[in-house]
DNA sequence: AATGAATGAGATTTCATTCAT
DNA sequence: CATGAATGAAATCTCATTCAT
């Protein structure tokens, strides 16, 4: 096993040097960029042996997506957990200020992300990705009872709208300030809709663990993230 | 001129042959659906012939977007143009409502503009058709100062999200009055924060004809559209 | 149409050295030698002009297999008719001797049809050969009533024995003495056997006009090839 | 030695789960469908230690044929030996039926033997085969002088038939009953016509016994079968 | 001895664009 | 002007075999 170490490191430097490729030669010209070519050019390993590694093309483009969707899930619920307490206002706060930092961290997946360059496959990926990230965000929302009727579209406008406003903030050349001014914008608009429009619900107030478990339990039993909350936070 | 004339009707008649094929080929498949040959065997007009008409396979595309656009923007000017009076409100409903029954009526194109597979010069042009297409809006939100502070992101922002909740809309299978309803609530949210936050300005209460007037004079002078809007207001 | 006629002249040319290009290569190596690369290398013509011809490069062997056999069956052809009176013997021997003929004279097509390397696909087509090859003889075969049980399997098993006897006649560095004494042993083994055990049938004594109008006279009605010979015989 | 044992049964077990893996790949896929990976992944054998039993691809499959040979051999040998009295006909169809039902309780060598998908290295050794597993009734049939002149053509050739022969006779979906009135058509076929032109010869009246040491000696001598023979049968 | 990761040549096919006719 | 045959670079993926561990 020791032994074996090195082979295994090598291969996960491998891994990671095609992933890093991968996303450079995305950001550069989108997905038809990243041809198995251009890969193994860049990085020296043979067309083969990434093939050794990724069954087809379309899964390295899905690694890499599905690594950097950890990282900024990471990233967010860090930043939810460090709350104090949970409001519709700081935990939306909370989410977006922590994608945005995230990305401006790693400003080599935004074009990726925000370019409008991927292809329907990947784009399924990029949809799940919203409805992971704003996991928390949507459960405070329907929380809050963004919109009364049924379906909530109030709740899903909102998660899908978060990356055109992304696709905004980064726009070649912005400050970090006006970055920052322009998510502020968004959130106070959504902030301030529900705040007008929102039916009282059972989030506001909790401990940022309390949330989670809350959060965890609705995503356990299945059932409706509101009745699971208000169930959560009763303590029944 | 006279004898040349069906030759160019002729023309006329292919370039929009080849743009319906466009049409329909980029919603079946996307722009790798779209190869000079299946062109040519759609419109049954020779490659060679089709050189003539277009420089090259991104400039059929091109074109296309453009004649799109016209058509919608035609379409968000003329609901405008119905409106008795000019507010906040109803200039960003009937953008909003005139662009998506634009959609509703000529389903083909949306897999298009939604679809989320146009390649870095088409994403562009698109973004050229939000700027184009809500000149109006945008003009409206600058009047009443959607944000207070320079520059005015609320205002570029709100435009950038269009698309997404147009996107949201048109997700496959949704009836009618689900597209509305989702239409509604972001035009509320919108108006909701522009009315809370706004400062008065001089759009409320124009005419169509005296808005469009505005509209015009702050293109040609190229001032700030606040400003001008105001001034064509009070007549200066 | 007359100045087009050196593009098609061309393109004739072109099929045409691909074929043969094909043919030489399949003899060579067999249809793993057959690869687009050494097609395009071996005549010089670019693969994407090779695509032009051909679908696919399956489609190459295919066109080579119909070619040739188009001629063996020109070549079985043109001998029937020669034959004064047909026999179940006469017959017999004109198809196999042409056959023989034909692959003594075009010996670079005998590693293709009895070197055994053919795929799936192909086998499909040399079967079909097999049937169409030996049209008029299995007639003949059915005409004698080789074997009087049903399904008539002899008259099957003979014409599927053809091209293995052939493809022991074809084995390297034989003499065509000793090629024609194999043919003529095989010959003799049918034509013993169906003098044995056959009961008389409509067919001995025709002309070969008349056997070639009862031949297509089957084909068209349909009818078993016996009743419609005998009948075709009497006139009726 | 003796501590050896369990490694070289090992081995030997290795070597039978290959070649049971090589005759399944074949059934399915022919020679193509016969690659080191999914040998490898059937058997749970790694490609490395595959080529330590192993020159190459080309052996593996080599080696399953040499063994199904064998076994063939072996089911023909037994036939023969049971025989009372060998005639030409006794040999003929012992030989014919028991090849036949070898086959037929072993369905899944059948593709790879009749299918014609085989390339050239093996079809070589079918060819060995055919010579193999026909010794003894080449001989007979020597013997029995099927063809005056020299060479001998005649007893090749029906070798060469046999396996063209089951290629009809495993035609899919065949019941036994069929297969065996195939068998049958090709052995009076080939009994007919040697009983017809044969000139008496010294096999006819052995017993199985006598001809197996009349075989073996012709083989061990390298002398010509049908003088061997007789010289086997006066005892010389 | 045993392994299985690594290799890279090579297979098939597509397609935007040109240019001789 | 109009045509459409011709082009050849480039794309994706496979596989028998080797050799460092």
């Amino acid at each position: 096993m020791t032994r074996r170490e090195p082979v295994q490191r090598r291969s996960r430097e491998r891994v990671e040097l095609i992933l890093a490729a991968a996303s450079e030669l995305l950001a550069k010209g989108g997905p038809d960029a990243l041809t198995t070519r251009a890969l193994a050019e860049y990085t020296e390993i043979p067309v083969g042996t990434i093939y050794r590694y990724f069954d087809n093309r379309d899964a390295i483009i899905a690694a890499y997506l599905d690594r950097e969707l950890a990282k900024i899930e990471q990233a967010v619920a860090e930043a939810v957990l460090a709350l104090e307490r949970v409001t519709f206002r700081s935990l939306t706060e909370a989410t977006a200020f922590a994608h945005m930092r995230h990305h401006q961290a790693h400003p080599e997946g935004v074009p990726v992300w925000f370019g409008g360059r991927l292809n329907p496959a990947v784009v399924e990926r990029v949809c799940a990705l919203d409805a992971s990230l704003a996991q928390g965000l949507r459960m405070s929302i329907t929380g809050v009872g963004l919109l009364s009727g049924e379906p909530d579209f109030g709740t899903e406008l909102v998660v899908r709208l978060f990356d055109r406003m992304f696709e905004y903030v980064f726009l070649a050349e912005r400050t970090p300030e006006e970055q920052e001014a322009i998510v502020r914008t968004f959130t106070d608009m959504v902030v301030t809709y529900a705040e007008r429009f929102a039916t009282p619900a059972g989030i506001d107030g909790l401990s940022a663990e309390e949330f989670v478990a809350a959060l965890a339990a609705a995503s356990a039993t299945g059932e409706p993230a509101q009745t699971a909350a208000i169930r959560g936070k009763i303590g029944t």
